[in-house]
DNA sequence: TGTACATCAGTGAACGCGCGTTCACTGATGTAC
DNA sequence: TGTACATCAGTGAACGCGCGTTCACTGATGTAC
């Protein structure tokens, strides 16, 4: 007999791919907590089943490899980055609010999901397997998302989309480096982080009004 | 009897340690090389001292781990990117004279060393040893040897330290953001990718003179 | 110049280890009647 | 509701492989006399 009530027992019951889900979870989680040390090269199977509390080849009845694993992780973490990017978009009006109340999203965002933002802005040139073509795409439609977003704003209503292009992925460059300076030093040096952050923004802000008369 | 005259053998006389220098350049090659392929953490030691032609234990005359020949690689490589921002020191005096110019640079010297370039930029963020901390300082000591760069400008002779570093940083990511571009895709599309290289640095100079008055 | 000895780059056998993957299996959960 | 069978998440033994590192060695190059 184990400690578990017999209503315990009955909850798990009616659902052995809750179970199976549960292990799924658990493979995701072991793979998160071994990239703190290490870039996903670095990871073995072996590894994550024994994090996860399964022997070894249970892992394939869950994923067809690790770079099969990775993708996955690609795209949780991708959910994280839309739905903080969701939370930046309804945000205040003028040119200073909005940076200023993005770059507080993106750091709250970070401390909340360490794992996620650190797996991708490391993978996102680490490696060369499918992990990394899947980061590339997926951060390609994000900057395309935003180019949309950005077209709606006066100040840019009239700029070519080859250049809106250009410029959400230069914000896109920025907000990921300030990722990785939050991520690499403590959090005690966030407001640093962010004022270093909110500065480089401001001076790519402050190019788009001069933008237009050089326009080419 | 081999192939060598007898100059040839006269030729490798006198130096012992000009083989053991060619046989630690191979090291190095041959890790280059195999890096096209795969991150750093993916090349081991074996497979490198197979392609430069000796014993797995020979490895051992020439440094003292792997991590040892990844920081000799981020040294020579930091000296390739030296040589390549001197050269593009000495330029027109025009802001987009000197953009162009130091694009085309960065262009031409990438081309030139795939390998060292291919090596720093993916290695900046892929791993988490030794190799990474070494190219986290030395591109810290590039950034900070531009912002020296900067502060002679006119327009940012009144620019606080703090805030030329922000600008060089911004500019070196930007720039080492090119070189993945130029990387990923083939020489063929050098010229989009150098305009589009231009784009970026054309509109952050267009923030410059706004800057001052908004300047904390 | 010739000889005796020291240095040391490269060799080759051997080691123990963790790896990914195969295979036949077990036993609890789910389904059909 | 009870029984017989199917499904399938997880097991455990076994495999061959490439890994980094040790060790005693060889033989060409370098040095001292």
């Amino acid at each position: 007999m184990d400690g578990r009530t017999l209503n315990a027992v009955r909850a798990e019951q009616g659902a052995r791919h809750e179970r199976k889900e549960r292990t799924r979870r658990a493979l995701l989680d072991a793979a998160l907590e071994l990239l703190i040390d290490r870039g996903f090269s670095g990871v073995s199977l072996r590894e994550v089943t024994k994090r996860a509390g399964i022997v070894p080849t249970a892992f394939y009845r869950h994923f067809a490899s690790m770079d099969d694993l990775g993708v996955a992780l690609v795209e949780e973490s991708m959910r994280t980055l839309r739905t903080m990017i969701r939370a930046a978009r309804t945000e205040p009006s003028t040119t200073t609010g909005v940076i200023r109340s993005s770059v507080r999203t993106l750091a709250r965002h970070v401390r909340a999901h360490e794992d996620h933002f650190r797996f991708v802005t490391r993978e996102r040139y680490g490696g060369t397997g499918p992990v990394r073509r899947a980061i590339e795409v997926e951060l390609k439609l994000l900057s395309r998302e935003l180019a949309v977003d950005l077209a709606r704003l006066d100040a840019l209503r009239d700029w070519s989309t080859e250049d809106l292009h250009m410029l959400a992925e230069l914000i896109v460059t920025a907000m990921l480096d300030t990722v990785l300076e939050l991520l690499d030093s403590g959090p005690g040096r966030d407001e640093e982080t962010m004022h270093t952050a909110e500065k480089r923004l401001r001076l790519i802000a402050l190019g788009i009004p001069a933008w237009r008369s050089k326009h080419r």
